[in-house]
DNA sequence: CGCTAGTTTGATCCGGGTCAATGCTGGTGG
DNA sequence: CCACCAGCATTGACCCGGATCAAACTAGCG
């Protein structure tokens, strides 16, 4: 919960620094393309737009960047998982999103980062720097309606996870999370039993405003009620029955 | 905190109809043009916009819209306070914003709408059917982007109030939440020290993830404490020092 | 002047936080 | 190949903040 090695961030990730970047060439076979913000783009507009962009590989931990610094780049998250979140002067982390590839990120109604951005796992990112894209983005209605689809839809999950966030108990928290995270990374509502988590317990407890150790009996509770079944980095779904119906309570 | 008197909305609100309409006529002269998306209309197209929308007028607890019913019109506060919030089927109610005048609100990422949202007072919103407004912002690109904007900013604000809704205690909760309200009613950052509060105990115990009870208690902690001072419909900030201490925590 | 809806206040209880010890696992070097 | 270590996860013991239930109070308002 407590979140106070902030001494513990890689020096040259400070800064917002990438750790190794190279150039766009084969968005063409982006495995993320068609459900991304780009996808709207032909080949040739595509062609420029990856001018333009960078690759940029993070390892955990590392930041794509921190609250309050000024927007300096957007972000197309291609591999991994990114961690938004703000740190509370009490030391407290929330996470107010997961980045998933296909997921676009920081573009605030501001001049600054509204939360911080690093990588849970190891991850890749497009990262396009702020006047660059938004010169390319100016004359594209469609990759600006793209982008205002993306914000709301960002949007509406803020708002599922407020839901998630209330008065609500822990197991219907942690029921409605490995649902929601089920449904986040297959496009087709029903798919197979098993369900990945490629984050810690720790981000799941400042995801859900729950303390790692509630997580972590919370899940062994639903297994030893026969609904999950708690495997390395996700779980497999025994009986999806009863955790719709948690989830729902 | 449950709000189970489904049957007490009447019934002639319950299709989302309103309960008076009447044409806009002095756009100029209204009081929140300067801060709504219509304030990037010149006068010409002011005339034409005015058009399509109807100033409707709602009692508290008339409902705008409700959630999963397909959006057919979009609102733009003039006067009051309107509740957005989610339905649990456990009798819950999450409020997940206020939209306060000049707040546009109602147009979510798919086809139907995402929460509902019903007048916390004496309300009036313009309302503009879907269509005619659609086909009025597909031309209008800095009308699009002010639309954005304002998602936007309501993306900003949700994820304050996600930092709120987390494990923080009750009373850093109502610090941090009067003093968002009157960050929110004021442009000018500095303002005065009376802090209305429109809504009502259970509306503020919902949005923060708190039972009515506690709302209560902690006000009158905070007045004991000589933060505060609760007035009717609202409080006077007798120690904003601590107040924003304690709202930081 | 009583009615109703909202608010305050009290008494009790419990879910989940906190703290701390233990267990597990994958990586590293002897 | 194994012993060790660091980081994460699990599990236990205890406690407290806020939920819940219920009663008293207040203020509009017909």
């Amino acid at each position: 919960m407590t979140f106070t090695e902030l001494e513990n961030i890689r020096p040259a990730a400070r800064a917002g620094q990438s750790r190794q970047l190279q150039a766009l060439d084969n968005c063409l076979e982006c495995p993320v393309r068609s459900i991304s913000v780009c996808s709207v783009l032909d080949r040739c507009e595509l062609a420029q737009f990856a001018g333009i962009g960078r690759a940029a590989t993070y390892r955990p931990r590392d930041i794509l960047f921190m609250e309050g610094f000024p927007v300096d780049a957007v972000y197309n998250i291609t591999k991994g998982l990114a961690r938004l979140y703000r740190l509370l002067p009490s030391g407290h982390r929330q996470i107010v999103g997961f980045a998933f590839p296909g997921d676009f990120i920081g573009l605030p109604p501001g001049e600054h980062y509204g939360f911080s951005a690093d990588a849970a796992v190891a991850t890749t990112a497009c990262r396009f720097p702020l006047d660059t894209f938004a010169a390319f983005v100016e004359s594209r209605q469609d990759l600006l309606r793209r982008i205002h689809d993306s914000a709301t839809r960002d949007l509406e999950r803020a708002r599922d996870q407020m839901v998630q966030l209330g008065p609500r108990r822990a197991d219907a928290k942690i029921a409605a999370f490995l649902l929601g995270m089920r449904r986040r990374r297959s496009p087709v509502h029903e798919s197979s039993v098993l369900i990945s988590l490629p984050m810690g317990r720790q981000d799941i407890g400042d995801y859900l405003g729950l303390s790692i150790a509630t997580v972590s009996r919370t899940l062994h509770r639903l297994e030893r009620a026969g609904l999950i079944l708690v495997v390395p980095n996700g779980v497999r779904v025994l009986d999806r029955q009863r955790l719709e119906r948690l989830a729902a309570a």
